[in-house]
DNA sequence: TCTGGGGTCCTAGGACCC
DNA sequence: TCTGGGGTCCTAGGACCC
């Protein structure tokens, strides 16, 4: 018997966060804006309704506000890590085994299950999670990862599947499925694929599956082939239940300004070090090596353009913030030109490996204990008394220009004493 | 005039994902 | 005026070695 597999995706997961706190946005236009408020990166149905697409600048949609009633939000991360954690919670408890995928879907291992239809048990599911969290949900069931994600998507479009598609146990559904998806819309075929098979005459999952070998071999490579053998029901992605130590950690903004004060950058970049610095020890993990990049505004055709990425290896694997600030600010000295606007920049901690697998070296002495003590009094206090309580490289104005802007943030709802919703009686 | 060939390691960039 | 952030994996090509 081969795999089962399901797909669960949280419906326009942001805005439904949103939503359990504000019942009043049920049934308008709303989207949430990404960092920075700088385009749409979640939208309701009546947000797509209205032609928004996804990463959709909100300069471009601000007169919706106006002529159209359209709400916008600045994006609450803390909210919808919070509310994701409880949605997979509810998930996990009713399959076999569960790996989280992303912030809003989860694969659900489904082998051994006693049911041939999953139809109604799935259904149930959703429920079960909708009154649970407040969070709707779509369901797709096949026998390979790409299958599922493609059921998940039909599940969702259509309005008689109530939420709900199982190709796994209707495999007489398969064709019609596959002819009815577009290749762009695959799991695994982004823009530059798309392009290369509609050249080739191939437009639906259907020709996709039934290409041949040779030659999406050697125009999409072993990745594209892999695609193609999923949608045969190949399972060539198995289901991760343990997720694998993270490689890398980023911390990137765009300013809320372009600068070019040196000055400022490295503020800037002080900071995202001190904040990558605090994920990896989150994590459990040491740092290699560190990297510092800046860039100049690449939407600015007419401005001379400059972008840098320096890497800057440590003598030895740590989670220090002040050693990762030191080297991220080596990094952004040799990245640095003047003479340039810049707009954004970030640092990337690379080489990440748990402490305990830190080759020993003659030369290099293991962390001091005291500086251990300083980093954990230092995250305690932070996580008590809120974020850069205590921070290094010195004050930091409020106004700095560099700074995100975001206008519109709902409450932290479920994770911050002064803003947890009060109920009124009678 | 002729001017190897194959292996490995590393890196940058491309392609994809949400 | 205003265009996100954080990841993974793969591949092509250069450097280097014998």
């Amino acid at each position: 018997m081969s795999t089962i597999i399901g797909l669960v995706d949280c419906n326009n997961f942001y805005v439904s966060c949103e939503r359990v706190f504000r019942p009043d946005l049920e049934g308008k236009p709303v989207v949430i804006l990404s960092n920075n408020d700088g385009c749409a990166v979640a939208r309701s149905n009546e947000a797509k309704a209205l032609g928004i697409g996804m990463a959709e600048p909100a300069f471009k949609i601000r007169h919706l506000v106006e002529e159209a009633g359209l709400i916008m939000l600045s994006s609450n991360y803390t909210l919808y890590g919070d509310m994701s954690a409880r949605v997979m919670s509810v998930l996990a408890d009713h399959v076999p085994a569960i790996e989280v995928y992303s912030i809003d879907e989860s694969f659900l291992l489904l082998d051994g299950m006693p049911m041939t239809d999953f139809t109604p048990w799935a259904r149930e599911l959703r429920e079960t999670v909708r009154r649970w969290t407040g969070i709707p949900v779509s369901i797709g069931i096949a026998t390979t990862k790409t299958l599922a994600k493609m059921a998940n998507r039909l599940a969702k479009k259509s309005p008689k599947a109530g939420g709900v598609l199982d190709l796994a146990s209707h495999p007489e559904w398969l064709d019609r499925a596959l002819a009815q998806t577009e290749v762009k819309d695959l799991w695994g075929v982004g823009p530059a694929f798309t392009a290369k098979l509609t050249v080739k005459g191939i437009r639906n999952a259907k020709q996709l599956r039934d290409a041949e070998d040779g030659w999406i071999r050697k125009n999409l490579g072993n990745v594209g082939l892999r695609t193609v053998m999923e949608l045969r029901g190949v399972a060539v992605h198995d289901l991760e239940s343990e997720p694998e130590p993270r490689q890398s950690c980023c911390v990137s903004r765009s300013f809320g300004e372009a600068t070019s004060s040196r000055d400022d950058v490295r503020d800037a970049v002080v900071t995202f070090a001190g904040r990558a610095a605090e994920k990896v020890r989150r994590s459990g993990l040491v740092a290699g090596v560190v990297q510092a990049f800046i860039a100049t505004d690449r939407f600015r055709h007419g401005d001379p353009q400059h972008s840098a990425a320096v890497s800057v290896k440590l003598p030895s694997p740590t989670d220090s913030t002040p050693r990762i600030i030191e080297a991220a600010l080596r990094a952004l000295g040799a990245a640095w030109k003047d003479g340039f606007a810049y707009r954004k920049a970030g640092v990337i901690l690379l080489e990440l490996v748990a402490p305990g697998d830190v080759p020993r070296d003659l030369f290099s002495p293991p962390a001091s204990p005291k500086s251990t003590a300083l980093m954990g009094a230092l995250d305690a206090t932070n996580q008590r008394f809120g974020r850069d309580t205590l921070r290094f490289g010195g004050l930091i104005a409020e106004d700095a220009g560099w700074k995100m802007h975001q206008g519109n943030k709902t409450p932290g709802y479920t994770t911050c004493w002064a803003d947890i919703p009060v109920a009124k009686l009678g």
